[in-house]
DNA sequence: GATTTAAGTCAACAGTCCTGACATATTTTG
DNA sequence: CAAAATATGTCAGGACTGTTGACTTAAATC
């Protein structure tokens, strides 16, 4: 980008002279590793989710349902970063179709506590699988001692407020 | 998620004693890596592309215009995955704001070659800095020498067709 | 009892994606 | 050269997901 370009391969040695150019030339490069591993990443659940009628708003709202505990719909705007009104479409969808299920809170009645039916588990799992297949294999053919280079970085790439979620949630797993 | 959790940081080991069950709870948790980490790598375009009333859309129609060489409707459409239309509306607003130009192919008349305008191309600048400074901060904070497992991690995620792609975009670089 | 909080709902609007059909200009092919 | 294929553009219309702002209800809290 801002280089007289000598040397096309800088990207693949990781540690090259000029420490600050390297980086950039790597970073220019990560931008469409995510776009690409993003998208094919994505593309896996949303060939299921097509059978089913369901986009992926539909996807996050029963992922994050179904893998955390007493999930509220507060907590869900909150993870999500939606406005009510967006969730409530989706929810309601979910609901109606008996994949998500509504429980008064029992310390606080305001609150409604949404968990997953059989149904609605049997379909995020198939989901969840068919993701986990992906990353399986992709670290296996990386190699899984890159895995830890990759979760390093992830983690980075993510703000405070969604790491420190990241991590509260993971310590509740 | 199917453990009877006994250490929490099997994830950070990256050698466990049961292969597949480490494989799969390191899968479960890059889920998770995969949505946030890209959330808040798009959200610092998001904020620039706000100041501009534009899109993502607008975002990805800039940056293969910009970064690629004789860029045709139909290399957009490809690279892209949509649909005609989609496109159409994108580059239409794109062109009536003077960011990409057009021009009748050389080759082949029927072929409209797109580039940026000066102006586009600095809009461009800036999206691409922001998101490559994201990035660089998060190769420091993680270690450097992490990168390459984050590079190789992602590229294996990509489908053939798009790490097709990828490395024939890297070699044109 | 008044205020705040959690949730649900209504109306309206915007952006991005889709399908399918059709038009035009140009190149390629038989 | 005429016919077929290709590259692009455009029209109509539909779906999903996101937004804002206002209002209601029920329950908790001060």
């Amino acid at each position: 980008m801002s280089d007289n370009a000598p040397d096309a391969d800088a990207l693949i040695a990781s540690d090259s002279p000029r420490r600050g150019a390297s980086l950039d030339s790597a970073a220019n490069e990560a931008i469409e590793l995510m776009f690409f591993a993003y998208r094919d990443f994505t593309d896996v659940a949303d060939r299921i989710l097509e059978q089913h009628d369901l986009g992926r708003a539909h996807h996050r709202a029963l992922y994050f349902v179904g893998t955390g505990q007493d999930v509220t719909v507060g907590h869900l705007l909150d993870t999500l970063n939606i406005t009510k009104q967006s969730l409530a479409r989706v929810l309601r969808r979910l609901i109606d179709l008996g994949l998500v299920v509504q429980e008064v809170g029992a310390v606080d009645r305001r609150q409604r506590l949404l968990r997953l039916s059989g149904e609605g588990d049997a379909l995020l799992q198939e989901l969840i699988e068919a993701q986990r297949r992906l990353l399986r294999e992709a670290f296996t053919e990386a190699g899984t001692e890159r895995l830890e280079g990759f979760r390093r970085v992830m983690l980075a790439i993510m703000n405070e407020e969604d790491s420190a979620r990241f991590n509260r949630r993971k310590r509740a797993r």
